[in-house]
DNA sequence: AAATGCCATTAAATCGATTTATTTGACTAT
DNA sequence: ATAGTCAAATAAATCGATTTAATGGCATTT
């Protein structure tokens, strides 16, 4: 009852393991293998159900059908969602995904590409930490596809995709202060990350025109969320005059929120919101949260679809591509701010 | 600048690779390789970084150090959040994870299945869908590892790792009633999980006790939110009698939320709620969701120690365990039913 | 009739490791 | 002197596929 192999295949129709695995992979007409034969072969194989060992065909070919993909954080529903639109595509394309969360851990990450090479992986798709350059580029060199997204790398020229960021941000800091608000706070993450620094840009391009003061307040990422919590509580407990925060990643808002909930602040009264990434926690928190929303399908349609062009044709010839997609402004909560 | 193979080594040092191989593999004392040989391909080996080919190792060895994981669907918190647990510590065992998302779809269970199988998996953690019985019996028969979670196939005897959902839903809505609740719904998905089955079981166990009458609505599961949205707005504009809901999983939950929200059903002071799972929708939402909580570390943690366990004894003779682990009850939000 | 070309098929090499079986020389026991 | 033991290392088989190079038979060309 073990599994059969191709020469047990061959073996019991009397022909040679070379023609059933000609026959198997379509290059019957190509090598003018028998009409009758090749019947024979299909119809025995189909009758047993016989499944040519990958392990082996991958040895010899050099090929997995398996694309590495590596977020931040599969936990977090911004990437579990993109996780599994492309695991989605991949598959009817007959790929396989193997993913890994990075934790934006330099060495975490080198030790995981290393593992996907070691895998034979025939593509990667890569939400990139910083300081990780050398590595990708080194995959680029041995010609791997490689795809980034969410964020790229300045130093590594190979296709991308990206949301709008500058854009973005500016745009809906713009809104605020056509509301009314003036004192606005930027609220995120410390990082270098090209999406980070743009959305960073993008409110300060905003308050610049308007001859705001800027206040930026970046925390510093922990694992552990009370970590992240603590700060937050004493910045906002400091900055009462603050009446608008600006949350600079979905991570950020949520435990925004949390802090805002314990404090007793009211929304958007005491003070309006507006975080990235929309999702069910914005949608459902009452009062609404005002957000900017990433569209989840197209940048995984994206991702996969230049990811697959890459893989097809072997295209060296091809220079690489950059994808910046719009996002949407949800818009909730009152409108107006309060006059005092 | 190619990968180097066991044979450039054995070649450049002037030694066989079968010695270069013993060595690697920690069995020079045992095959009584001489000291200095070995200290000189050891130095050698990580000079150059050698690491062996992963592919012809497993098809030598049959070990993949591939663990597949299958949950419902990895952009569910609940999944995403125990998939990043099981992750984690499987790496630091020295395994990687395939993981995917069944939908509970049984067909395509199956050939996830048989895709895990092909990739020569060296375990399974699966959430099984129903109907997937015979597949995995299959699997056990040909002696690979399989433990599953968040629920159990009757006729299936293999590990699992759940949670006491009986207990847990009796015990919630015991507390409803003791509020003083009395007109007390269960929605959830229409499912004959035992997980979910033992949901409803101990709802209906702590109803009939109390003598008041069970209100069940099952909704059809779909893709498309809207599709679950509907009837549930239905359904709670129909029953307007009715002064709590229990919502069975966390995706019913939170279209429920988006439901009440959108209907202006205030919480708790027109409808009290539960619902299975706690994690930041509930946490947020406000007034606050009472929920409860699954131990998701411990039950990540029980799932990948039970399954190293089968993996590194190949032990035929330890019968299947099942391990079933205790929730939280989270109260939020005033604890007593208003008198009208 | 020998040489050439084409057909249909297959033997053998290959991918890169592990593992079994064998070799070689030194030393010991009979 | 001969067989037997042992240490140290290696040749060769193996895993299960793909792919290159070779083969024998037949028809056609010169």
């Amino acid at each position: 009852m073990k599994k059969l192999s191709i020469v047990d295949i061959a073996n019991h129709l009397n022909v040679s393991k070379t023609t059933v695995s000609f026959i198997l992979n379509g290059r019957a007409q190509e090598k003018r293998i028998g009409k009758e034969l090749v019947e024979r072969v299909q119809k025995f194989v189909d009758e047993v159900g016989y499944k040519p060992n990958s392990l082996a065909k991958s040895l010899r070919t050099g090929k997995s059908n398996i694309i590495g993909l590596m977020v931040e954080d599969i936990s977090n529903p911004f990437f579990a969602a993109i996780a599994r639109l492309i695991e989605d595509r991949a598959y009817k394309n007959g790929y396989k995904i193997i993913y890994c969360s990075t934790d934006n851990d330099t060495l975490k990450t080198r030790e995981l590409i290393n593992m996907f090479r070691d895998r034979h992986v025939d593509g990667y798709i890569i939400a990139p930490p910083e300081g990780i350059e050398d590595d990708i580029n080194s995959l680029l060199k041995d010609g791997m596809p490689v795809v980034l997204f969410d964020r790229h790398l300045p130093n590594v020229s190979t296709d991308f995709v990206e949301i709008d960021n500058l854009f973005s941000t500016y745009n809906a800091t713009k809104h605020l202060i056509q509301q009314g608000y003036k004192n606005i706070a930027f609220i995120t993450f410390a990082s270098g990350q090209t999406q980070m620094q743009a959305r960073l840009q993008g409110y300060h391009n905003a308050l610049n025109e308007s001859g705001y003061k800027p206040v930026v307040q970046e925390i510093i990422f922990n694992q552990n969320e009370d970590l992240i919590i603590g700060p937050l509580t004493t910045f906002l407990k400091k900055n009462k005059n603050l009446d608008a925060v600006f949350f600079g990643t979905n991570h950020v808002g949520t435990c925004g929120l949390k802090v805002i909930n314990s404090l007793g602040i009211k929304v958007p009264s005491d003070l309006a919101l507006v975080s990235f990434d929309d999702y069910d926690v914005f949608k459902l928190f009452s009062p609404p949260v005002t957000a900017i929303a990433q569209p989840i399908e197209a940048i995984a349609d994206s991702v996969i679809t230049v990811l697959l062009n890459k893989l097809n044709t072997s295209s060296q010839h091809i220079s690489s591509q950059s994808i910046i997609l719009k996002t949407d402004f949800n818009i909730r909560g009152s409108s107006k701010k309060p006059i005092n």
